[in-house]
RNA sequence: GGACAAUUAGCUCAGUUGGUUAGAGCGCUUGAUUCACAUUCAAGAGGCCACAGGUUCGAGUCCUGUAUUGUCCACCA
């Protein structure tokens, strides 16, 4: 009497994800196990941003999942910590988009209101963020969510705010940087994102000169000429000032002499414009020139602009253009000239380079800690190449401007002196208000509006969240790989390693691994407006969430871009229902009260399933070791689908080892369970012997192959060759025979998977050759038909005969070959000339 | 301007330190099928591994150069 299992004809995903993902929560599968053997294991999630839904960006995050899933099992205290990022720039202009739909700008609700609702609203999204990681699978333990606001993140911020001014490396700067009109707030250099693109190259006149601007709009702020002090045309005039008329009047306007001015590009002169552009910045440092600032931070031009003031800047550079014109001052306008505009790349808004004062962050002492460490190896990138990226980037990196002016943010702690009676410092750091009384006193003091920029306190997160958590101190620190975006390797990886040495003395990270980006079939970026998204939440609704790691695992590396199909997904989908489908048969096949034991072995069939077995635990647990996500789950495909269900499996119903089979079933859903784990869990739930969830069941040993699986790889390639014969020729059930008693005795076995009529042991060979010691019988017209095949395979063993002799041949070949590499190279001869010394007995007798 | 990738079957991609006659999935062609699975099974066709040199006994793999595509950085008054 046959046990009696209600499994599903086919994997229903939604009926087991959820319950699933609740039971390994509920029983605390998630935490790091404390008695576990093995060091601790960390991997801190990049926080999502708690203000919209998740991307398959987000999805990538599975291969986060694997490495723990698989550390855990081998028995690691292993951390995956989850999180939710304030995000505070594009939280912001997400939440201005939602105020423009009503019509409203932040401006009409003020700082405060704005800052209350813009919380709400990631509070809000959040648990919808919560939710969908959950539905990913991601085993993450969700008791020490962290959220870039909690307070005692906040205050790990603060105290390294402090420290770094301790140090001296905060400091206040009024220089050039870059201002988005729209959000009113400065931004560092790698916010910034140029497009090419064409404008109109003014060459407007400037007393004795001509030369040539985009930006006719910022003259008013022109503080000097500048020429090529080698270029002869203009030499004379360095040092001189010129006057010339303008539309506000005539101006005075000295010349100055600088290395800068490309004497080729336009007419060789340049109007200095120190308060507006980063080159004339520099020159203006050079010269000492005076800064006249013209756009505001409105993005509209100041009084110092005349008539013009109040005029957007696209606006007046029109009007300008069209004034100089009319008065004559335009000399010609070149419209084919491309050249590359910086945009903010959160709203995209034109970037106005003006002066502001701000917060800068020195950093070329930060640095040097993290350069050595990415040098001496202590932290180590996947794939390697982004080693010398990260490097290149740190090296050549400036100061940082860490104040932002956005609204939506964990505010600067420092409070700026308004005439106190009893301090005469500028400003202090401090916490709040009451440290703010005691040094001024009461009513004396004003507190800082700007924020930090966002990537200042997400860059302090591996030890902000373990700090938050209590687990800093208990081995978690430093984390073991922080897997993250290839786009924000410069954001926020290497600050992360800055600030994680600067705060702990230890890298923040040993492993950086990077993954690309997921684009559609074609290498897209997916975008709504191309209407090629694939939302995860909507795919894993439909394929189940195992589908869709598996899509996102399998074919994409470390560092390149991945893509995707509904069609890919669909395909993994199949694979999950494969594994249930085995699962399904092997149950069913199991005697009522059946409980397993370790497997024995009888035939040539099991013991070439061991072997199987065997390699591939090695070469799985070797890729995930070496973080090869896609080779583990390709591995893994073919090991199910090839080996186990169309050969073992197939093999086992001529002699079914029951033991064997479980063996073989829980195997693979250990192995599998990192890549999917809740098909691989759904049916270790099925297994009546099994207490415990798969998520935490030790990883199977990796042995050396114990045994060998030569005599059924034998049965196989009859089987292959005999079903080929058989398809091609279309015969039904052909008869087999052999003149070995090996073979023989596996006869109702080859008659299975062969689909063969008969298998009889003989004498002498005869009919179509199946390599080892089998032929397909054939009468006269069968081989007849075989005969052009023969003839093929006749020429391209030769073919191959001779390049194998060729090479023993060579006197340098067997000296510099490893000995084993020339033995194969003289079994494959020795095959090869035996193979053809059969086929060409066949083509004799025709 | 600099750097880094990629270029392998119709499509999408693997290919770990150089070592079987280069693989997979999808698609295509042909056939099968009440006995776990049509989300299936079997068979087949399809590749000068971008190009040109080089190193080596041996190159998809290493080196040099070229082309195409993509990404990043710098930067263009």
């Amino acid at each position: 009497m046959k046990q009696h299992f209600e499994l599903d004809k086919a994997y229903n995903p939604a009926r087991y994800e959820a319950k699933i993902y609740q039971q390994w929560e509920d029983s605390g599968a998630f935490k790091p196990n404390p008695d576990a053997p093995k060091d601790p294991y960390t991997i801190i999630m990049p926080p999502p941003n708690a203000n919209g839904d998740l991307h398959l960006g987000h999805a990538m995050y599975v291969v986060e999942d694997i490495m723990v899933r698989y550390r855990r099992m081998q028995g690691h205290k292993t951390l995956w910590l989850p999180g939710a990022d304030h995000a505070g720039i594009e939280t912001q202009v997400v939440y201005e988009r939602l105020l423009q739909k009503e019509g409203k700008s932040r401006f009409d609700l003020g700082r405060d209101e704005f800052y209350r609702q813009v919380d709400a609203f990631t509070k809000k999204n959040m648990s919808n963020m919560t939710d969908q990681v959950r539905k990913l699978g991601f085993s993450v333990d969700w008791s020490r969510l962290t959220y870039t606001l909690d307070e005692s993140v906040v205050e790990t911020v603060y105290e390294t705010f402090q420290q770094l001014h301790d140090k001296g490396y905060i400091y206040r700067g009024n220089r050039i940087v870059n201002w988005c009109p729209f959000c009113r707030s400065a931004f560092a250099d790698i916010e910034v994102k140029y497009r090419e693109q064409l404008d109109p190259l003014y060459y407007i006149k400037y007393g004795p000169f001509v030369l040539a601007t985009v930006r006719p709009e910022t003259k008013f702020g022109d503080t000097a000429i500048a020429v090529n002090p080698k270029d002869e045309r203009y030499k004379h005039y360095i040092g001189q000032t010129i006057e010339a008329e303008d539309l506000n009047g005539p101006v005075k306007l000295t010349v100055i002499g600088d290395d800068f001015v490309d004497p080729e590009f336009g007419t060789g002169v340049v109007k200095v414009t120190p308060a507006h552009d980063p080159n004339d910045w520099e020159m203006g440092l050079r010269h000492h020139l005076e800064v006249k600032q013209v756009i505001g931070t409105d993005g509209r031009l100041t009084e110092l602009a005349g008539k013009y003031a109040g005029m957007p800047v696209a606006e007046a550079r029109q009007q300008v253009a069209h004034d100089l014109e009319e008065r004559g001052l335009m000399d010609h306008i070149d419209m084919s000239y491309s050249h590359s505009v910086g945009y903010h790349d959160r709203c995209g808004t034109l970037i106005e380079p003006l002066t502001i004062e701000q917060w800068w962050l020195r950093v070329d002492e930060l640095k040097k800690p993290a350069i050595a460490a990415i040098k001496n190896g202590d932290i180590k990138f996947v794939p390697e190449r982004f080693t010398k990226v990260a490097l290149d980037w740190l090296e050549n990196l400036h100061d940082w401007n860490i104040s932002r002016q956005n609204w939506w943010g964990i505010r600067i702690p420092v409070y700026y002196n308004l005439g106190s009676p009893k301090s005469r410092k500028p400003y202090i750091v401090a916490w709040n208000e009451t440290d703010a009384t005691k040094e001024f006193g009461e009513g004396h003091y004003e507190a800082e509006t700007d924020n930090f920029d966002t990537w200042f306190s997400s860059g302090q997160w591996p030890y902000a969240t373990l700090m938050a958590t209590g687990d800093f101190d208990k081995g978690f620190y430093p984390t073991s790989v922080m897997e993250t975006g290839r786009d924000i390797l410069f954001l926020w990886v290497t600050r992360m390693m800055m600030f994680g040495l600067f705060r702990t003395g230890e890298v923040p990270f040993r492993t950086v691994y990077l993954h690309g980006l997921v684009t559609d079939e074609h290498g897209k970026k997916m975008s709504k407006s191309k209407g090629n998204v694939i939302n995860p939440l909507d795919v894993t609704a439909t394929y189940g969430t195992d589908a869709l790691r598996l899509a996102l695992t399998i074919g994409i590396t470390p560092g390149n871009d991945g893509r995707i199909s509904e069609r890919k997904i669909e395909g993994y989908r199949n694979f999950c229902n494969k594994l249930w489908n085995v699962a399904r048969f092997i149950l069913g096949q199991l005697p009522e009260g059946y409980s397993p034991a370790a497997p024995k072995l009888h035939s040539p069939a099991d013991r070439w399933l061991m072997a199987k077995l065997d390699t591939a635990i090695c070469d799985i647990t070797k890729a995930l070791e070496d973080y090869r996500f896609s080779e583990a789950g390709q591995l893994l495909y073919s090991l199910l689908w090839d080996d186990f269900a169309d050969w073992y499996i197939e093999a086992s119903k001529v002699s079914p080892n029951h033991d064997l089979l479980i063996y073989g079933l829980e195997t693979i859903l250990k192995l599998i369970h990192p890549i999917a784990p809740f098909v691989s869990e759904a049916i270790w739930g099925e297994l009546p012997w099994q207490a415990d969830q798969l998520i935490t069941t030790a990883w199977p040993n990796a042995n050396k192959s114990r045994t060998d699986g030569a005599a059924f790889e034998r049965i196989r390639q009859v089987v292959l060759a005999a079903r080929t014969i058989a398809a091609e020729e279309q015969l039904s059930k052909p008869t087999i025979l052999t003149t070995s008693k090996e073979l023989f005795a596996s006869a109702e076995l080859i008659q299975r998977l062969a689909r063969a009529g008969e298998i009889r042991l003989i004498e002498q060979g005869s009919g179509l050759f199946l390599g080892q010691e089998a032929w397909l019988e054939a009468d006269e017209s069968l081989i007849q038909a075989r005969k052009h095949r023969l003839e093929a395979l006749r020429a391209e063993k030769s073919v191959y005969l001779k390049s194998l002799e060729a090479k023993l041949a060579n006197e340098r070949y067997i000296q510099g070959a490893p000995a084993a590499v020339v033995q194969e190279t003289r079994d494959r001869r020795d095959e090869t000339l035996m193979l053809l010394s059969k086929v060409d007995e066949q083509l004799k007798d025709l």
